[in-house]
DNA sequence: TGCATATAGTTTGTCGACAAGTTTTTTGCC
DNA sequence: GGCAAAAAACTTGTCGACAAACTATATGCA
């Protein structure tokens, strides 16, 4: 295929910085597969996206290793390199890890924050709150990824926080991958508010009802997924 | 410095495999890393290295990408790569994140493990203790590690196991940083003990039991490196 | 002598090219 | 037509080269 790719707006190479390249390459991907523009599984071919972003495939190289580090994509040896498939047989291994880290990190955080962590926190959890009041999906997803990533780094452990991240970064894969289809007529107005719960308890540093909060909010979202997954399942049964 | 490195002996580029380059450089340079060959903070230099291997600056350069990803190396862009240092300041939060790995994943392997993950932690064990027989410390710090490692393998959450392999590694860093100097006047013969009490509470589906002889070892464990740190502050107050 | 500036020397980030493997297409045979 | 082997086409892994950025040295001036 030596299709004329779109050559992506917005990538002058003359205006780009030393190190600028394989930077711009790793976000363009990044993005492109949690937004999931490229779909689990899809093979990367490393010349074409040299060619869209304007750039040579050394730097394009680098971001796929580090990519491939966080589990992003999955480097074949001598064949295309490939979206990471999401791992649904391990599912429950991943539910059990997101929800350890929900409680961990929102407990760090009450023992260890400090007034500027709080503002950045709410900074967040407002602009959250305004993508669920626009009924926009995407925006939910992303914005409370962040929401808890500032959680996480008011905690300060930055081996919690960088599990975390990845682990929300998967979830928002799969979310989207379900949540788009599934009707939204049940706004999620009870996130909003277990979000502001857990402010408060972060605020009044009260640890074990950060715990049984995080917990419940993880177990909420578990559930919500599970039951998205159950209802995909039945309807293709269906067909 | 256009030194005449040492060749390293058997790195001949006729018999590698086609991407065997950057796995060697990156095995190469993680067991120098964990090993203390490299000190932390210290320069890691493309080109030096590349002729070392005898191979070019590209798989090199793809290593450095990968160790830099795990938190092994520091990329200062435009400048020298380092090796990571030891941060101080952030070590309660390894311990931290280290002990609860400790009691996630044998809590995991006693509810999760097959009958090959015993053997396999078995002969893991018995390696560790012949090493603690012949009071060869380097050996000790490596072994245990794969004897936790193989644990957090039976309890099948790829999550936990590598986070969990970056902490026992980069303790190993730590400790190989203190304990060689320190005496070893007395056998730690309590880690044979308590591993073996970990293995039958593991094969005995203990959950609880697991829950709490983890968390002992890691305590100790975390106790024994903050004693070394103290004991070392001492000495340096002392000159 | 001490400091600022210019200069030389490294070291990294990126490029284009090429060869080793893979995949796809073509060819030959039944 | 269907299948196996050979060939063409493509993709990756590695190489050597070059220019930008940084570091160390040398130069000039007060």
């Amino acid at each position: 295929m030596t299709d004329a790719e779109s050559p992506t707006p917005g990538t002058d190479p003359a205006d780009r910085k030393r190190g600028g390249g394989a930077k711009l390459a790793y976000e363009t991907l990044r993005d492109e597969i949690l937004d999931l523009v490229l779909a689990p599984g899809e093979p990367i071919d490393e010349a074409s996206l040299a060619e869209r972003l304007a750039m040579s495939r050394t730097p394009v190289r680098e971001a796929l290793v580090r990519l491939a580090g966080e589990g992003l994509v999955t480097m074949l040896p001598n064949r295309s390199t490939i979206v990471a498939p999401v791992d649904f047989p391990n599912l429950y291994a991943f539910f059990d890890a997101l929800t350890l880290m929900y409680r961990v990190t929102t407990r760090l955080a009450a023992e260890f924050h400090q007034p500027a962590d709080l503002d950045a926190i709410r900074a967040r959890q407002a602009v959250f709150a305004r993508a669920v009041q626009a009924g926009d999906t995407a925006a939910m997803i992303t914005h409370n990824r962040d929401f808890h990533a500032a959680i996480a780094e008011a905690g300060r452990n930055s081996y919690y926080t960088q599990l975390f991240v990845r682990l929300l970064d998967e979830g928002r894969r799969i979310l989207r991958l379900y949540y788009y289809p599934s009707f939204s007529a049940q706004m999620p107005h009870p996130y909003i508010l277990e979000h502001e719960a857990i402010i408060a308890a972060v605020a009044d540093r009260d640890v074990e009802l950060c715990d049984t909060l995080a917990r419940e909010h993880a177990d909420q979202i578990v559930r919500q997924i599970q039951e998205m997954i159950a209802r995909d399942r039945r309807q293709h049964l269906r067909l």
